[in-house]
DNA sequence: ATTGCCGGGCT
DNA sequence: AGCCCGGCAAT
């Protein structure tokens, strides 16, 4: 039989039917019957069909994502060598993400949580180390050199987003400079765990910089010298050297350009680069912040925040909540921002999202004002910065600009909203005024759902759906209905549950019962008003493309195939000979 | 690597 | 509709 299958296969199948004429009921019988015929020796299997191509994996990530601390010497070292990379490998991951999302298309818009979502991540994920390390003028900061450096001479910027990332990436870069200086005489004395990343850039910062440089490094350090450094380097044309300030200034000084820089960074905060540690909670205020790095830490995060939405919107289908507080896994600002950099100004307002995006671990971040006395919760940077500024600094009239000084008045907090609804809720009354924006951000909660007025975001993930989501499996397999088997299942001992996984047990039969009847008592139909109802209905008529097609849970129980092998397959059921569910052991 | 089977293509 | 298979996901 195979054999004959074999054949008929191997002749393009245009005899396809030979087999397929026998009777159905009867031919299994009869083969069974056969056992004892020796197995018509296999025809040579047809050599395995050619792998389908696949798109070229994206180069090591490891050097822009990865544990940057870890990846550090690898990653650097690669980095060094080819600073480009980094940028092409950016790029290659996003064709091939796109690819990847392409293929996937025909495939119920598969998991979201796929391969996109964790693309995303990466992206976001490497972007963010960026900003952390402007921040801190830690590792990262060869990163943001060399996103620098490639894109300048290299490669034509391609749109406007490049454009506005060598913005920031020049600015970004004097401030890694300026570090370098100091990392250099940390090197010595200190020994910084990050540091050991830095050498690479440094290392190629002395390729192109001057030995004098070094020099200079030697200096005292001071911490502050960085935000002189950027302002005294600003003037400097030159592009790819890097040049230590030669004059120190005093401490009072230091202590203005501290200030200077907040500002300055502040005000580029808006660029999605800027980035800090999402839960800061820094209540002295002089006492915490380092090296500025505190500074732009609240604007910064709004800035994300805002950002990110747009890149929400690029990618509906994933839920993906990059960001996890407790990792501190730098936050990852959508590389993509076409839109804002350019407004490069203090525009927070416009997009200001606030609603922080919802996370993976259901943490959400609030603003409380430190100012005495005023407690207020905001959940929204942006609202708390307008909050002080107006009624704590009494800055009215400008109202939409901010320097960045509101920043030391409040802080974030990290609220564990295990249920949306009390997320929600609890949003609802703190901020007023903005929270607007908030309740669509927050999808996911199930509960949710019913509570927000904004139907359109809402995503279908839900529990509903994926209890829904059988029934609709069930009518799919049911128009299926592979006739073959002959061995019926037991439709009547098997109990339907709503649970997904007890249902696969009676296909065949009874499904059409469930279709009527919404399994979960939750959906299902006595509760919901007619409007709730209809929703329920739709979710379950469109989930099953949009969601994740629950798969049938694989059957443990013996198959065809295992039972009576791939030698006879003639005696499987159709279902399994087509591929498609057993019908025959049905578990 | 194997196995179950979904999604989709071809006839 | 029947048949088949690529490819994914669970194991």
């Amino acid at each position: 039989m195979q054999a004959r299958r074999l054949a008929k296969r191997s002749s393009l199948g245009s005899r396809r039917g030979n087999a397929a004429l026998q009777p159905p009921g009867p031919a299994p019988a009869r083969e069974g019957a056969l056992p004892g015929l020796p197995p018509p020796a296999p025809a040579p299997a047809p050599a395995p069909a050619p792998e389908s191509w696949r798109p070229p994996l994206p180069p090591p990530r490891s050097a822009g994502t990865g544990p940057p601390r870890a990846a550090g010497a690898a990653a650097a070292a690669a980095a060094a060598s080819s600073p480009v990379l980094l940028l092409l490998g950016e790029e290659d991951e996003d064709e091939e993400g796109g690819s990847r999302r392409r293929r996937g298309l025909g495939r119920v818009q598969a998991k979201p949580r796929g391969g996109a979502e964790e693309e995303d991540d990466d992206e976001e994920d490497e972007d963010e180390e960026v900003v952390v390390e402007v921040v801190d003028g830690d590792d990262d900061d060869e990163d943001g050199e060399e996103r620098f450096v490639a894109l300048g001479p290299g490669r034509q910027l391609p749109k406007g987003p490049g454009r506005g990332a060598l913005k920031v990436g020049s600015i970004k870069r004097e401030m890694a400079f300026t570090f370098q200086p100091e990392d250099l005489k940390r090197d010595s004395s200190k020994k910084l765990s990050h540091q050991h990343l830095f050498p690479l850039a440094m290392e190629e910062d002395v390729k192109t910089a001057d030995t004098k440089k070094v020099n200079r490094v030697l200096d005292h350090e001071k911490e502050n010298t960085r935000s002189i450094c950027l302002l005294e380097q600003k003037r400097k044309v030159v592009s790819s050297n890097i040049d230590v300030p030669p004059a120190r200034k005093s401490s009072e000084e230091l202590d203005m350009d501290k200030v200077t820089a907040a500002m300055v960074l502040t005000s580029l905060s808006t660029s999605p680069l800027v980035r800090s540690p999402p839960v800061r909670q820094n209540e002295g205020l002089s006492g915490s912040w380092k090296e500025g790095g505190g500074v732009p830490s609240s604007t910064s995060s709004s800035g994300y925040w805002s950002w990110s939405a747009p890149s929400d919107q690029s990618n509906p289908s994933t839920p993906s909540p990059p960001l996890s507080a407790d990792s501190f896994k730098p936050f990852r600002s959508p590389a993509p921002p076409d839109d804002g950099i350019d407004e490069a100004e203090a525009s927070n307002l416009l997009f200001d999202e606030p609603i922080p995006r919802k996370r993976k671990n259901s943490m959400k971040v609030m603003f409380k004002c430190l100012w005495k006395n005023c407690g207020k919760v905001l959940s929204t940077a942006v609202g708390i910065q307008k909050h002080i500024r107006t009624i704590h600094l009494g800055r009215v009239g400008e109202s939409d600009y901010s320097d960045g000084e509101e920043d030391f008045y409040y802080t974030e907090i990290k609220l564990n909203t295990d249920s949306v609804a009390d997320g929600l809720s609890s949003l609802a009354p703190v901020s007023p005024s903005q929270s607007l924006a908030s309740p669509p951000t927050f999808p996911i909660p199930d509960s949710s759902r019913t509570e927000t007025p904004c139907a359109k975001t809402e995503t279908k993930l839900m529990t509903p759906l994926s209890r829904s989501a059988p029934t609709t499996l069930y009518l799919v397999h049911t128009d299926h209905a592979y006739q073959a088997t002959p061995p019926v299942n037991i439709p009547g001992s098997a109990k339907f549950t709503p649970n997904g996984s007890s249902f696969s047990i009676s296909w065949q039969s009874p499904p059409v019962t469930f279709t009527g009847i919404p399994v979960s008592p939750t959906h299902s139909h006595p509760v919901g008003t007619g409007e709730q109802r209809q929703h329920t209905h739709t979710v379950l008529s469109s989930p099953p493309r949009g969601t994740v097609s629950l798969r049938k849970p694989r059957g443990e129980g013996k198959k065809c195939r295992k039972v009576y092998g791939m030698e006879n397959r003639d005696m499987w059921c159709t279902a399994c000979r087509w591929k498609k569910a057993c019908q025959r052991f049905i578990d």
